[in-house]
DNA sequence: CGCCTGTTTGACGACAGTCAAATTAGGTGG
DNA sequence: CCACCTAATTTGACTGTCGTCAAACAGGCG
């Protein structure tokens, strides 16, 4: 198996260590693995990728984080995983030490936590049991929700074709020829850009990604 | 596709109410999704594992729990998963609404979460990305480290094959001559009980369990 | 306008799934 | 203690989904 990191490596981790909101363009380095973890992320606007990359290569997105949520929060002293912003993003750092000193904070990122396990709970049950097409719909109709309740019938996709198949573990040939399959089917419609996807029947969307 | 829930059914949620510790022998159900989830659990001995069904009877584990671990911290009012003992097993229950009102609890959660985060990251990436040989190593080596650093020839697995399956995304047909391979390649040794596996040198298991 | 990168499509192969049968364990009762 | 019975596991033969390799296409930016 040849699989994932289709794209360029992110440049350096840039340097992110006030604390306090930090401003990055697109496809910026948070940190990376073995890098020190005394510092922990919370997204304020825009979203990041946490992905670990295998020595031959192969990459795996392991989560997507909006705001609201936090990355970075490892165990030990290193990070195990890299992160990147996929847009434009502003984080708020805070030293990992922090944790222990503040209640406010503590319930933050107990709430958050809880909202990233469910959520890779329900992303497991993707990568374990769901078929490639399967995989393309529940990841569109979570990004159809994140995006806010805007009756929308045109979701923008955060991430390149290479992201989406490095976070549901396919290749991006196959996310491409399921897209396609998926709009010939109907159940999406092509968007203005390659970066937006249709969704003309939010039931069939929701049928067709099998929700349990 | 046609997978999963090879065993049989959990039976009944035992009612685990009161507030305290409660001992549930092996495959006893803890929760199941849609019942309500005002209390979540604390694993003290024993394992659990929290696992969905699909409606077409594909079944994911997503969570394996050991003990200083917990399960059935929901967000929202009902339980989306299902969790049943692998094993005797002793679960101490908390309401939800303790989390609130006790610091104490309420740090050792975070730690919890903060944990399982960090391995369902870790599974996360063998899902995606790596075969059904380097996920039969790397849980087999997870499940070494899991049962303390007692020097073991042997490990015990504390799940049957279908277990093991449907927490590998795998056919318990594919975990079976999987592992039948890597006793043929001398990776692993058969043990006294086929609930029981060697390792000869572990090393060679890290090797193939593709650690990155 | 043309390069460069990202995306799409095609042809083919392989890893893992499906269906099915054989074998082995564990548990029970004689 | 042994024979039997049932469930779990193992093995086999074959199929299909998705990965690999490769080429064509399209969109964005200088």
């Amino acid at each position: 198996m040849q699989l994932g990191l289709q794209t360029a490596v992110a440049d350096r981790p840039s340097y992110v260590a006030a604390s306090g909101a930090v401003k990055l363009d697109k496809h910026r380095s948070v940190f990376l693995a073995g890098g020190e973890a005394d510092r922990f992320f919370e997204v304020e606007s825009g979203a990041v990728m946490v992905y670990q990359l295998l020595d031959d290569g192969r990459r795996q997105v392991v989560e997507i984080v909006f705001p609201g949520s936090i990355c970075g929060l490892a165990k030990g002293d290193e990070h195990e995983f890299c992160c990147e912003t996929l847009m434009p993003t502003v984080l708020r750092s805070h030293k990992r030490t922090a944790l222990a000193q503040s209640d406010v904070l503590r319930t933050r990122v107990v709430d958050s936590l809880q909202q990233q396990l469910a959520t890779l709970h329900d992303h497991t049950v993707s990568l374990g049991r769901k078929t490639a097409e399967e995989r393309i719909c529940t990841l569109i109709l979570r990004l159809q929700e994140q995006a806010g309740e805007d009756d929308d019938v045109a979701v923008a996709l955060p991430m390149s074709r290479t992201e989406i198949a490095d976070y549901l573990g396919l290749t991006l040939e196959t996310v491409c020829r399921t897209i396609t399959q998926l709009v010939r089917r109907k159940v999406l419609t092509p968007g203005s850009t390659r970066s937006e996807i249709g969704i003309p029947n939010i039931e069939r969307l929701r049928t067709a990604a099998c929700a349990a």
